[in-house]
DNA sequence: AATCCACTGGAAAAAGAGGGCG
DNA sequence: CGCCCTCTTTTTCCAGTGGATT
């Protein structure tokens, strides 16, 4: 997405060796996973029985973004389909984003793509257009034509909107809906909470193991930036950069994957203003430009709507230096006028309040309630929490798009 | 204590898009 | 083609909320 490996003119990229290995998707290898050799242990633990053709445990996973949840889960699937393939056992793992897949209709499709071989089953699984118990039926029925044990990783499980999912996955086998095939759950969530809304019967199947990712800390954080240097040529890197950085990451949140961000940020400032050396100075703007363009990754692909109500937020900021939010009647009436010299029909106010509610969800905005004087009844407020300047640049750089 | 009233937020349902299947 | 399915966006309806005023 960010650069597309044009080989015509980088043959010789002065800073970076081997940049995949600061990509996020990038997986890495054996010995490369750092801090986390007792729980690789634990979890191949737990899905060992699998390698047997018998059934693993299901297994629950928690942490906060960016300790390696999703790593360690896709390792030590990804070995456990290797060591089972030497057994004569047919092994296979399906990934599922439950933030990309909210619904449990999308979740079932994206398991079933990924398990799928149309040249072998003979079974298409089609994007979307079908029933949800259709595409459960197809999944059955490519398990059983394909493989004895199954692992599927959902990640990101407290985003799914039901758990009719689980529900389904963990009787399935009870259910003879498959009769070959045996089905393992990976649930990883972020929220510790997640299991107290969960279904009883689906608790009690689901979480038959659990485990707890803790936070990286700032000499975690260096060995696994250490562990990627040599993404970078060599010399290249200043030593004082991944100290500063890791201590950075540790002091704010601890996320693997966001000190990572930070340094291949780094690595690009130097690239892109010339200098032989990565420096420490460059962490602060790395640190910076990340956070812009998570925004930007934010607002992208909202619709229109949604951005008239953040820019109407945005004018109000600007014009209203030092007031601490606007009431949501503030914001509509802006909102209408912005709609008028777009020439589109504004949305009803009640729709609106919910734009700004989904903002505020994303801790794009931040609300806060209040009681006013007479018949102000309680009403509440918006507050931009990012940059006025910024979001106006962002929203309106879009547009011609 | 009753009343006001601008605003809140849950619920349901319409509308419309996208797509497969026979 | 007609029917069925899902899913998102939006509207409509309605029962609260809560401090100041009466």
């Amino acid at each position: 997405m960010l650069d597309t490996g044009d080989d015509l003119f980088t043959r010789e990229d002065p800073i970076f060796a081997n940049k995949e290995l600061l990509e996020i998707s990038h997986l890495p290898g054996e010995g490369r996973i750092v801090g986390r050799d007792d729980e690789i242990s634990q979890l191949a633990n737990a899905v060992n029985p699998a390698i047997f053709g018998q059934s693993p445990s299901n297994v629950l996973i928690y942490g906060k973004t960016g300790t390696g949840k999703s790593l360690c889960a896709k390792y030590v699937s990804k070995r456990l389909v290797e060591t089972a393939a030497g057994e004569g056992v047919e092994a296979a793992f399906a990934y599922v984003d439950c933030a990309q897949d909210t619904t449990e209709t999308q979740a079932v499709q994206t398991i079933a793509e990924g398990v799928n071989d149309p040249d072998e089953t003979g079974i298409r699984v089609p994007d979307k257009g079908l029933s949800t118990s259709t595409y459960y039926k197809r999944l059955w029925r490519i398990l059983d034509a394909r493989f004895d044990v199954v692992l599927i990783l959902l990640d990101e499980i407290d985003k799914l909107d039901d758990d009719d999912i689980l529900m389904q996955l963990s009787r399935a086998g009870e259910a003879g809906k498959i009769e070959r095939s045996k089905l393992g759950v990976i649930g990883i969530s972020n929220k510790i909470q997640y299991k107290d809304r969960m279904d009883e019967r689906v608790k009690s199947s689901l979480c038959e193991r659990e485990f707890v990712f803790p936070p990286y800390d700032a000499n975690q954080l260096r060995d696994i930036m250490e562990a990627r240097s040599d993404a970078f040529r060599e010399g290249v890197l200043d030593p004082s950069t991944i100290p500063r950085a890791a201590a950075l990451a540790a002091r704010e949140h601890g996320d693997a994957r966001k000190a990572i961000d930070i340094l291949r940020y780094a690595g690009e400032i130097a690239q892109s203003t010339g200098v032989p050396t990565v420096r420490e100075e460059f962490v602060t703007q790395a640190r910076e430009r990340a956070e812009t363009d998570r925004f930007r990754e934010l607002i992208r692909g909202s619709t229109p709507h949604s951005r008239y109500v953040l820019q109407a937020l945005a004018l109000l900021s600007l014009s209203n230096q030092r007031q601490d939010g606007f009431r949501t009647s503030r914001v509509y009436e802006i909102y209408e006028n912005i709609c008028r010299q777009e020439g589109s029909d504004s949305l009803s106010l009640r729709r609106v309040r919910d734009l700004l509610k989904e903002h505020a969800f994303l801790d794009i905005i931040e609300q806060s309630k209040h009681s006013g004087g007479s018949a102000e009844g309680s009403y509440t407020k918006h507050r931009l929490l990012e940059d006025p300047e910024v979001v106006k640049e962002v929203l309106t750089e879009n547009i011609d798009g």
